[in-house]
DNA sequence: GAGTAATTATACATACCGGTATAGTTACTT
DNA sequence: AAGTAACTATACCGGTATGTATAATTACTC
């Protein structure tokens, strides 16, 4: 008793809390490596809670990966309209938007990936948002990279995931010192050539 | 009775093969999702052959990466060797090699990074192995770039470490189509100054 | 004030996890 | 012929996995 809840409708809503302690365990953890129990401990909430509110631990990843999703894009989005510029500008700033969410602090790669190297079965929910997430990305440089007058915007846009995704890895791995800013230099060199 | 094995020295010891099911398990399924009962059961043999032969799953982890390692190292260079050409040449080779390596089918991206993402902590066996892995082509890079003189060789050996993880996410992502392709042409362009 | 939705509390079901124990069997070595 | 290394067979241990069942409690709505 005296100030521990009980039970009702409370002020910050299970649901919330079961997805913000998911995304933190999952994130840091690994999914697998991440059991319901654990979740619904660091929440404050009880397992029919979880279950009552995602269906399954299947539906609470997918969940997760949607929210993540939903935070990135509108960060990225943010970020790069804050700096604004040019379309080639903004392709750049990509990067040094990357480096900031890097440096957020434990960055652990690209959560998105980590999610597919863990989950690799087609079948299975959280694939599709990671798809959803890598396709979004690449028609926001692609469109970015029409807008700049690309020769071949589709193109450039896959070469610039390509140095995104590195960036991520070589990032987590600490294979290189600040490899966003060094993925944003060789991205400077492709779209040296646009307005 | 008949031809089913019973005990004895094999013709093929059972320790190659309870690596070789590890290897192709925990590489297409991922290593937490495999337990070691199925890896002993895929090799024809007990959890006791498994345990005396690697002492714990994490020992057996470490080793399939050490295997894998050493494997790919080896293709790698040849191939390399194989196609010759002067240091240029030979740093572009290295993505034509990747591509060569994805294309054996099968591909869910690196082992290695896929190793790191599934076990993020520090003190993990495994984790040692994957760094050895990144170190060594790294510097792979870096002598092939210092020999053929490079500026900064160390630079431009991150850059092109940045190139092959970028495009080993995007193949097994299927980002886009031929990525070691795409990441081979933008290496040209990092590599075009050299002799 | 009655009803209902959201929640807590607790216990359970079934399956699998990594790892160990004990005993028996075969093949090679000397 | 004896010894030993490499294995098989089988059973077990405690812990944890996802998921379910039942009942009590609280807060808000009408």
């Amino acid at each position: 008793m005296g100030s521990t809840r009980k039970a009702g409708r409370p002020k910050v809503p299970a649901a919330g809390r079961i997805l913000r302690a998911a995304s933190e365990m999952f994130y840091r953890e690994g999914i697998r490596a991440v059991g319901v129990d654990a979740i619904a401990a660091k929440a404050n909430v009880t397992k029919k809670s979880l279950y009552d509110n995602f269906g399954s631990k299947d539906a609470l990843i997918a969940a997760y990966l949607r929210a993540r999703d939903e935070r990135w894009r509108a960060w990225l989005v943010d970020e790069v309209d804050r700096r604004g510029g040019t379309a080639k500008e903004r392709l750049l700033s990509t990067f040094d938007a990357l480096e900031g969410w890097i440096e957020k602090g434990n960055f652990r790669g690209c959560g998105f990936v980590n999610a597919a190297t863990e989950l690799p079965h087609d079948g299975h929910p959280a694939r599709a948002v990671v798809m959803d997430q890598k396709s979004w990305l690449r028609g926001y440089l692609e469109d970015l990279a029409a807008e700049g007058g690309a020769e071949n915007p589709e193109s450039l846009a896959e070469q610039l995931m390509i140095l995104h995704e590195g960036a991520n890895v070589a990032s987590s791995l600490n294979i290189s010192t600040n490899s966003a800013q060094r993925a944003r230099e060789i991205a400077s060199l492709l779209v040296a050539d646009l307005g």
